[in-house]
DNA sequence: CGCAATATAGATCATTCGATCAAGAGCGAT
DNA sequence: ATCGCTCTTGATCGAATGATCTATATTGCG
């Protein structure tokens, strides 16, 4: 999270020098600082320990959000901004490259955008609660990524039974799941999960008879796939 | 969740006959309530609504638990409890039977135990809580299933390079995954997940060498390997 | 340099939270 | 029946919550 300005001050609260900011520049420093401090506590967080986390009154949230539930949107739309890349359909069914460099370049990029503990957290916090925008979130993403992945497979598809949508999830889900367990379980985790990325989708894709034949363990990672 | 006895009423609050019940007998009730009201609302929920949707006061339930915290620690411990059957580790390591038939075994009953609103959720908020058990229950799962599952594939694989406990985690993973999808997400899932669950296994081991040639569509499929 | 605009702070309100307590109501024993 | 034990209730407490308001301090502009 960027530090929109050196006049946080530690959590233990010591005075900090006060700051007159610019209103759009304040407001983006609350949001952030509000992203930061719901990912850890939850949505139920109290405005007090936000406001003290960020070395401002409470009273100041308010000047710049009418209700908490304002501020809460905010976080919403920042953290769900641009987690979907427009470009990511086109590519993804872009047939002159070969269907695991295009799955292997979403993942990483994909993870890379997701495996972070605010959005992460924030997700499940959100999801818990029902919001319209997680709702909004996965089914955009289904229709718009994994759907037109499903057309994909199914077209590379050379034996085994037709994929269905449900295969597709299950791959999703295995590799969406390292990031559940870093950081909303925090187990110790690989620190660059491009590995078994790149393992699951070349299991993933040997089940439909495509590439990876069984002894391609020195092939090219995820990691190494980022165009 | 059972209805302990008729005395509960609607939580749009008509007024219900008062019942007095054997100590043990209420607190149960009690228990069962809060997983159920927890699970929807989270472990922040207030304890005035448990009690509403109880039919009873809110200080009965300090009656019968000394703080809402001593409350939440038994709506954990009725949640966690038995979740994991201590002859599963065993079962797994049965080489009389085929390891595709003991991981369908296990999957099959391990979703049926955990696929439920209430365990989803309530493992979800309490895993975002830090809460201890949480992190017991995931060592555990690791250490006393997965790992030696992972034993069970190193022995068993017959190409491709050897499984790491990254994959077992990336397996078990997309499966859990179904349950996220249904119960946090509340997204339309099939409803019975054997199917996806036995494709999931089929293609992990397959790409170890091992069964499921790739026109086994019509095999075993998880529901009809319980035993 | 001085003034107006407004960012900021601290006190405060009404509500809701977990938790407590004495009084009342139900059930079993006699 | 009725007595007594204890389960159950409604009132209530202090702390914490979201939200408001007034007074002060700081900045930018002329």
């Amino acid at each position: 999270m960027a530090e929109t300005s050196g006049a946080e001050h530690s959590e233990t609260g010591e005075r900090a020098v006060r700051r007159r900011l610019p209103p759009d520049e304040r407001r983006r420093q609350i949001v952030d600082g509000a992203v930061a401090f719901f990912a850890d506590v939850g949505i139920e967080g109290a405005t007090r320990d936000l406001a003290r986390r960020l070395g401002i009154t409470q009273s100041l949230l308010f000047n710049y959000f009418a209700t908490k539930e304002e501020l809460v949107e905010a976080v919403y739309a920042r953290v769900y901004l641009d987690r979907l890349s427009p470009d990511w359909p086109e590519r993804l069914q872009d047939r002159s490259t070969p269907l695991r460099a295009r799955l292997l370049a979403f993942y990483t990029e994909y993870s890379e955008l997701i495996f972070q503990y605010e959005w992460m957290r924030i997700f499940m916090f959100s999801g818990l609660a029902g919001a319209a925008l997680n709702r909004r979130y996965l089914d955009h993403l289904g229709k718009v990524i994994l759907g037109p992945l499903l057309a994909e497979l199914a077209e590379s598809a050379r034996s085994g039974p037709p994929p269905t949508m449900e295969d597709i999830w299950n791959l999703h889900g295995g590799i969406v799941y390292i990031g559940i367990r870093q950081h909303i379980y925090r187990m110790p985790c690989p620190d660059d999960p491009s590995v078994a990325i790149t393992h699951a989708v070349d299991r993933f894709l040997y089940a439909f008879g495509l590439e990876a034949p069984s002894g391609a363990a020195a092939g090219v990672t995820a990691s190494a796939a980022r165009r």
